[in-house]
DNA sequence: TATTAAATGATAGCATTACTATCATATATA
DNA sequence: TATATATGATAGTAATGCTATCATTTAATA
């Protein structure tokens, strides 16, 4: 028995479902490779298309433009990352333990999952580190927000504050510590790799490093109440 | 005596150097206006020329592209801010107090400095909380760094990891740690402002309360060694 | 002061981007 | 078999991101 795993997106996020088509599937699948390999400034929907052998005008009819399917992608993977977290994380009482593995799935580039051929979860996982704040980093962040496009960010976000506060219920800042973790598990990655004089990881270059350095500052923000 | 503050720049950011006249000091001080406005994607060199009054090819004989003006905007901004940073902490010799000093001034919205008329602090800060993560997040940011674009911020993360281990000799990630603060000083400010719920300062909206949890946050990690 | 260099203004042009519209064709469904 | 739906093919348009040219103003210098 093979499981699909589907994420149930917004609506407004797109003009047609691409999860319910081959063409669809295709958008999603080489967006990612395209966005991975050029970097979102330069990726258009002229070159998608080509990449597809489709048209533009095809690409248009389920994306209003490059934003939305960024926000698109960003949606979908806090929303995978939330489930991976929930599965990993079933059956685990210790909320300290809960947030180690939590924090060791944010901060590790993930294996494709075969569940979703059509998303390449590892690429996304990259494109997130180096695309993913700006869905939010514009001037219509209000207005996006609105339309709830940010939702599975803050789930998350709000999941991992609720677990911070069964750490140490006295916690000032569950919320801002859930951000800020999420956060610098893709920035110290990136800087890691990009900018090595901002990370103390610039030797070894590895994921486990920025793992160590997540762990120590949380777990001496909640030990000390 | 009126000072004149003025922050070498790197020449490489520039085809002619803005400071150095009349047409130049317009670009930056409009460009500012403008980006702060309507933000940086919106952002182009026929609407700044508009805005000056004056054309495209004109703005084009200043900065190759955007991009570059934009990496030019927040590499002032760091030079402007570690200079800010050492006349605040001047004098003072506890390294926990400045590394306070310097948390305070990383978060604090800024008043504009008289002593560059031409470029308004208040909102290059705004600037900087928005869209100074896409001055290194592309694809270009090797080649740029190379080019040592992005020194004057990596200098001022190396000051602050400098006083972070005068602060704690033994505390392994001083480097991850100061970078972690300078983001998420703007980073903590942009969601409380558009999405309040990924922090703790929604209620009230006070800068001082990121500040509180900057503190929490670096001195629990500093201390328990 | 005359000469020359440098900076700006004005205009044009061109390839790419970011779309929208239309019509034909293939495919699925009722 | 009729009909809706998805895709393909093509065209077109306004804005963007430049580059080039030439005239004019301003500043530097002989």
């Amino acid at each position: 028995m093979k499981l699909q795993l589907q994420i149930k997106m917004n609506e407004a996020l797109f003009i047609r479902n691409p999860e319910s088509s081959e063409l669809g599937k295709k958008i999603l699948k080489h967006s990612v490779q395209l966005i991975y390999k050029s970097g979102f400034e330069t990726f258009t929907f002229k070159k998608l298309a080509e990449d597809i052998g489709t048209t533009e005008a095809g690409i248009y009819r389920y994306f209003e433009n490059k934003h939305k399917l960024l926000i698109y992608l960003t949606a979908w993977y806090w929303g995978w990352l939330e489930f991976q977290i929930s599965f990993h994380t079933n059956n685990i009482k210790k909320p300290t333990e809960k947030l180690k593995r939590i924090i060791k799935l944010l901060a590790t580039a993930v294996e494709d999952d075969e569940k979703t051929s059509y998303l390449n979860e590892s690429l996304l996982h990259q494109i997130i580190i180096s695309e993913g704040s700006k869905a939010y980093l514009t001037k219509q962040v209000e207005e996006d927000n609105k339309k709830h496009f940010f939702k599975p960010y803050k789930d998350l976000c709000a999941a991992i504050g609720t677990i911070i506060s069964e750490c140490s219920p006295k916690y000032k800042y569950p919320k801002s510590l859930a951000s800020t973790i999420i956060e610098m598990a893709h920035f110290q990655n990136f800087f890691m790799n990009n900018l090595p004089s901002l990370t103390d990881f610039g030797n070894k270059k590895e994921e486990s490093e920025i793992i160590d350095f997540l762990n120590d500052l949380v777990f001496t923000s909640l030990k000390k109440i």
